[in-house]
DNA sequence: TTAGGTGCAAAGAGTTTGCTCGTAT
DNA sequence: ATACGAGCAAACTCTTTGCACCTAA
């Protein structure tokens, strides 16, 4: 069946071949941020004919056509999600590299407030926070557990 | 004369050889955020006989020891600026890759409030918005110029 | 004196590309 | 039929590193 990403593809109108499809399912499948190297894997393992070269002009392709956001989060590789998810920034746990997605809708206008007092029309930003999960504080009452922390979405 | 940046590596107990001695002068003359090749090139200016390796080591060194800040404003490679040069981020012009630093202390606090709302100490974080120049309107009152924009400061 | 720095060239990592063949439209 | 995509390997860019030599402390 038609994937989500495949039929934004088409009406982009590119050219579908078997092995776009393939990364396209694995594209709308996706709920996190994975490099190309993840990519191929997830994509070689629904059809191994597939390389990577395909796979980094795919993204490169699907960014350019605004399908795909392309990502750094440190580390030297490019990262990529489905755009469209909703505006929504990252925080990296910088001892697991775990990536926390977060809205904060609020920042939207203040950034583009900034921008403007600067001559500027704001065309893209990047936020990034690098956080250490808080240990538990061993205080008067070990017991006491924070509850749980409501985030939109925990991914690699 | 002793430089700014000579004196941190000196308090920090680094072996000032005749390399770092530049390199340490050029970093302290520094007001934007000159990528390596660009700090071989003002380093050799100054005197010829240091390596770009050298220079990758030492950013690298003094990166570790906090003298110096890595930045990523795309583009694939690291540029650097001096820390301590007080808590900014940068607004980049993607028509001409001009960087332009503002200051914003107010985002400070409401960052390390989401962080900790996410359950995590805030360690560092990035902020960077990529805008276009706004031409001036060319509206009723052709004629009107915009004042001229207050900023920190602009650099390559 | 000697731990540590430097230059050079080679090696790495991530990404792009030239070329030939294959395929969606 | 043909314009465009894919696979492969080579090329590229930025950065790191092994090794022999050099130098600050």
């Amino acid at each position: 069946m038609e994937s989500r990403i495949e039929r934004l593809c088409v009406e982009r109108g590119l050219k579908m071949t078997g092995q776009r499809r393939v990364i396209a399912r694995v594209l709308s499948d996706t709920g996190d941020h994975p490099d190309v190297e993840e990519l191929y894997r997830r994509a070689s393992a629904l059809d191994n004919r597939i390389s990577i070269a395909t796979v980094y002009r795919t993204v490169r392709l699907l960014e350019e056509k605004g399908i795909l956001e392309r990502r750094d989060f440190g580390g030297g590789r490019a990262r990529y999600e489905p755009s469209e998810h909703g505006h929504h920034h990252h925080l990296i746990d910088v001892e697991t590299g775990r990536v926390i997605e977060f809205e904060d809708s609020e920042h939207e206008r203040v950034l583009a407030a900034i921008a403007a007092r600067l001559g500027f029309d704001l065309v893209s930003h990047r936020l990034e926070l690098f956080g250490r999960r808080r240990e538990p504080v061993a205080a008067a009452k070990p017991v006491a557990k924070r509850p749980p922390v409501r985030r939109t979405a925990v991914s690699q």
